[in-house]
Parts: C-alpha cells; sequence; structure tokens
RNA sequence: GGCGCCAUCGUCAAGUGGUUAAGACACCGCCCUUUCACGGCGGGUUCGUGGGUUCAAAUCCCGCUGGCGUCACCA
C-alpha cells in the first residue's frame, strides 16, 4: 500500500538525523488543553526516538503579548512533567528562543528573498512591508505523516506578508525561518495549520531548504450542554490545564487522560501510563486523525485511579492545599485520607463532604427514618440510649477505630437486631448525613469523644422532644 | 462561498478484505456491604448515506450528506 511505505520510506530517511520536536505557543498566559496535548506529543515523540524537544515562543504579535506569560508557560510545562531541552530559560544552540528576539535575523532573510524575487516591498500606510510571491499557477504538494499527501492549488495562495511594518514577522515566516536554523525535524502542530502548510513550503524551496517531516493533529472538541459538539473553548466550562488543576485534577491524572485523547497506544488495552511509560510505548501511528471530544467522565474516572494509587500520605499532602481543616481533623487527616480516597475524583469536592465534621448540620428527624434498614424515629431512641451510656464508658485513650469497631460490634450483638438497623440511627445521630465517607466508627473516631457523644446527646433530646 | 481535512457505540477507541466488530468511560441490573464508595459479575447500544470493485467490504474507489478548519501586517 502506497501510504504505508511511503510513510515508512520516509521515517528511515528521517531517522538518520536526531529526531528535534518543538512546541511553539504564543505566549498568552494561559494553556488550552488542545496545546497542552500537542507539546505533550511532540514532547512524547521526541523523547521515544532519543531526540530533542525545544520550547519556542512565538511572540511576533506585540499587540498580544503578556506579561510573565514565558514563565507560566515554563511552570505549565513543568508540572504537566514535559521538560524542554532547549527553551528562553533553559538556553541551548540555537538561542535566543523567544522570536521578538529573533527581530534581525527574519529581516536577513526576508531581503534575500526579495533580492532573489521571491519576495517584494510593499508600502502602506502604516509603512514597509514584505510580502511573499505566489506561483500564480501549478499546484504545491507536502506529504503529512497522518494524513499523506496534501495538494493544494497555488492560485488559492495569496502574497503573504513575511515581514510586517514594524518590522516583526509573521508567524507563516518566522516559523520557517527558526524550524530549519533550529534544526527541527518534526512539525507537530494543530490541523489549523494545513492550509498554510503549503506557504511554508514553497517558502522552503526558495531558500533550497530540506523540508520537515510534518504532523498536524486533529483538535481537542468539547460538547456543549446541548449537546452540539465544536472545537473546546470556554463555553464547554474549564479548557486550561491550569483551570483542572485549580479543580482538583491531579496534573498527572490530566496529562495521562489527554494523551489518550486523539492516540491510543499499540497492542495494549493498558490506559494509566506514567510519562515514563508514556514515552516509551508512543509512536505516530497510534495518532488519530479525527477530532476527539473532550470528556469529563472518563477524567473523573482516570483521576479516582490516580487518587486510589496513592498512599494516605501523598494523597493528604496534595490535597491539604485544598481543604479548611480544624486543628483536630487537621491532626487526622492522612486517616481521613483514606477514607475520602475512593470517593472523589476531584480535591476541591473534599470541602463538603467533611463540612459535617467541622460543623454539625442542622438536626432533621426524618434521617433517622430508614425503611431499608428497619428504623423509625422510636426505634432510634431505643437504640440510642443505651448506645449513648455504652461510648460513654469507653477511655478517652481508647477511643480507636479499632476499639470502637469492638465495642459497637459487642452491643450490636446484644440488642439482637441487624447491624444496618444499628449503625444507622448511630451514624445519622453523629453526622446528620445520609452519606458520609466511613462509617459510624470512622466518624466517631474523626470528631473524637467529647464531640461525639455531645452531638449523640443533642441528637437524642431532639429525638424525644418531637 | 472557494479550497482543504475528517467520518466505527452517547464519549475515547481497536480494526488495514473473511472477526460472534476488542477494550475503556458513562448507563442499567445483580452480588458484597456499617450509609456512600471500593471490589466482583452480567447487560444493552456502533460501522452516516447511495453507488461501485470483489466469491467476500467497517476496511478499497466514487458521489452525497454532515462536522471541522482555512481564506489577516493573529498565531
Amino acid at each position: 500500500m502506497l501510504y504505508h511505505s511511503e510513510k515508512f520510506l520516509r521515517n528511515e530517511v528521517k531517522n538518520l538525523k536526531k529526531v528535534r520536536t518543538r512546541f511553539a505557543p504564543s505566549p498568552t498566559g494561559y494553556m488550552h488543553i488542545g496545546n497542552l496535548r500537542t507539546a505533550l506529543y511532540a514532547y512524547l515523540f521526541a523523547k521515544s526516538q532519543g531526540g530533542d524537544f525545544i520550547l519556542r515562543i512565538e511572540d511576533t504579535d506585540r499587540a498580544r503579548y503578556v506579561a510573565d506569560a514565558v514563565e507560566f508557560i515554563e511552570n505549565t510545562l513543568k508540572l504537566a512533567k514535559i521538560y524542554p531541552d532547549e527553551g528562553p530559560n533553559i538556553g541551548g544552540n540555537f538561542a535566543p528562543y523567544v522570536q521578538s528576539e529573533r527581530k534581525e535575523i527574519y529581516k536577513k532573510y526576508a531581503e534575500q528573498l526579495v533580492k532573489n524575487d521571491f519576495a517584494y516591498y510593499e508600502e502602506s500606510e502604516n509603512g514597509v512591508a514584505i510580502r511573499q510571491k505566489m506561483p500564480k499557477s501549478g499546484e504545491t504538494s507536502f506529504y503529512d505523516v497522518l494524513h499523506g499527501n496534501i495538494t493544494i492549488a497555488n492560485e488559492e495562495l495569496e502574497d503573504q506578508i513575511l515581514l510586517k511594518s514594524d518590522g516583526m514577522p509573521t508567524y507563516n515566516f518566522a516559523n520557517v525561518i527558526d524550524d530549519h536554523l533550529m534544526e527541527v525535524t518534526h512539525i507537530i502542530r494543530g490541523t489549523e495549520f494545513i492550509t498554510s502548510t503549503p506557504k511554508h513550503v514553497l517558502l522552503y524551496q526558495y531558500f533550497d531548504w530540506e523540508l520537515p517531516t510534518f504532523i498536524h493533529l486533529a483538535p481537542v472538541m468539547g460538547k456543549a450542554e446541548d449537546g452540539t459538539v465544536s472545537k473546546l473553548s470556554k463555553r464547554h466550562g474549564a479548557t486550561s490545564f491550569g483551570d483542572l488543576v485549580d479543580m482538583g485534577y491531579l496534573p498527572e491524572a490530566i496529562t495521562n487522560y489527554v494523551a489518550l485523547l486523539g492516540w491510543n497506544p499499540k497492542n495494549t488495552n493498558q490506559e494509566i501510563f506514567s510519562m515514563d511509560e508514556l514515552i516509551k510505548i508512543f509512536s505516530l501511528e497510534g495518532l488519530s486523525k479525527s477530532p476527539a471530544v473532550f470528556d469529563y467522565d472518563k477524567l473523573n474516572w482516570m483521576s479516582g485511579e490516580y487518587f486510589k494509587k496513592m498512599s494516605d500520605e501523598e494523597f493528604s499532602k496534595a490535597a491539604k492545599n485544598f481543604v479548611k481543616l480544624d486543628e483536630n481533623l487537621n491532626e487526622k487527616f492522612v486517616y481521613l485520607a483514606s477514607l475520602l480516597k475512593t470517593r472523589i475524583v476531584r480535591f476541591d469536592e473534599i470541602q463538603e463532604s467533611i463540612q459535617f465534621l467541622l460543623n454539625m448540620p442542622e438536626f432533621d428527624s426524618e434521617l433517622f427514618i430508614n425503611k431499608r434498614n428497619k428504623v423509625t424515629i422510636e426505634k432510634s431512641i431505643e437504640i440510642l440510649t443505651p448506645a449513648f451510656e455504652m461510648l460513654n464508658e469507653i477511655d478517652e485513650k481508647d477511643w480507636t477505630v479499632e476499639n470502637l469497631n469492638e465495642k459497637i460490634s459487642a452491643f450490636t450483638a446484644s440488642t439482637q437486631l441487624k447491624v444496618g438497623t444499628v449503625m444507622w440511627p448511630l451514624r445519622i445521630s453523629i453526622s446528620m448525613k445520609k452519606v458520609t465517607p466511613g462509617g459510624v466508627t470512622e466518624i466517631l473516631y474523626l470528631l473524637g469523644k467529647k464531640n461525639s457523644l455531645e452531638r449523640m446527646k443533642q441528637s437524642l433530646d431532639n429525638l424525644k422532644s418531637i
């Protein structure tokens, strides 16, 4: 099959050189998930081939410049465990890596093009700009690893601005110059660049430079409430890596999920991957050419998987930034973490789920009534009264989960009632929540003896006064 | 609108002419159970459409439809 042999051949040739990929964002102070994914794939490909990954800042649009955006991008990549080999604050043999600092380079090459009659000056009220001359006829083709050969008629191409009147290059010019100068072998970017690629190809031809390999990635889509699908944007809620981290997703989980959005490993059904594993297993063949819809359900599942794999210590440490605790809970947080781990999917869910431990919710007699466990108000009073006495006799220092478990089991047995029947009113009386992280003994322990018994007594009094 | 790209469950996706069309998420049911989770077991739903090619098409070709992108002194 042509497609495969061609791809194979192409890879053969390219493999002779060290693979170099780049991520070239503009400094917007915002890392869109789609961009992060592009960076990830470029990084994974380079690393899987033992190559280099370069960070280059495309800040040729002065109007768009955002302060500290470069640091923001570098920090985000670091959080995502994507480490460039070369970049603005990292350095490298091809510095500078910020395009605004390379102004003179572009000027030189633009003028060379004018000299060779591949471009011309154009004067307007803004000043003097340089435009690229496009062929009037014929067509320009290029090979894309994902899409095969793509051909566009030259008459579709307009004479492009290469150098703006402010002396800055346009994207279409600067990326070609830099990719060549920085010896980028594989250009991995979004499909939105497919139609402008012929312009770049022509530039390579004008300079008589070797063409890099192109890989145009399908976009990441978002699903709106009405069910329609479009390119992931703000109307779909959180769309940046930072948003997701702020919501309490683990960076590792986000990266892992995003890796699988548009790429799949060959010959395995594994879905949870560390960065090292991704590097090991990544291949261009697993890339998908059709768009992928960002799915929170799947992200949630994956996030939960990561939580369950964490030790209680790791989890509590990471979760602490998301919660406000009192002294008592702060002390017991590692234990609390063991209860929380399997129940939440984002750190920002914790506060609400443990709020009842901090403050006793308002009394609600309805909660005591439970059909399945055959619990009524009367039954609750009947159980709670002796239970309170029993618990009250436990020494403060024996107030441990293990011991409480033992005592409550013995108590339950003595009542001749079903376990659920006893546990239900007990748990409600100290939590006032139908659903809690952990059962009665866990909550008793977390609350401590004094607080637990105060709550239980209060509930009992309230029940009696109905 | 011109041009270009794309098209397998609701979603992510395996699949490269012959399969009972994998797997995962979500959903539903059952089991376990000290609530909720976790865990275990099971279930339904998929090749956009019309033509070809072929003994045989989700797979190859063409048209249609639909979605997306692009036509800047933005990237």
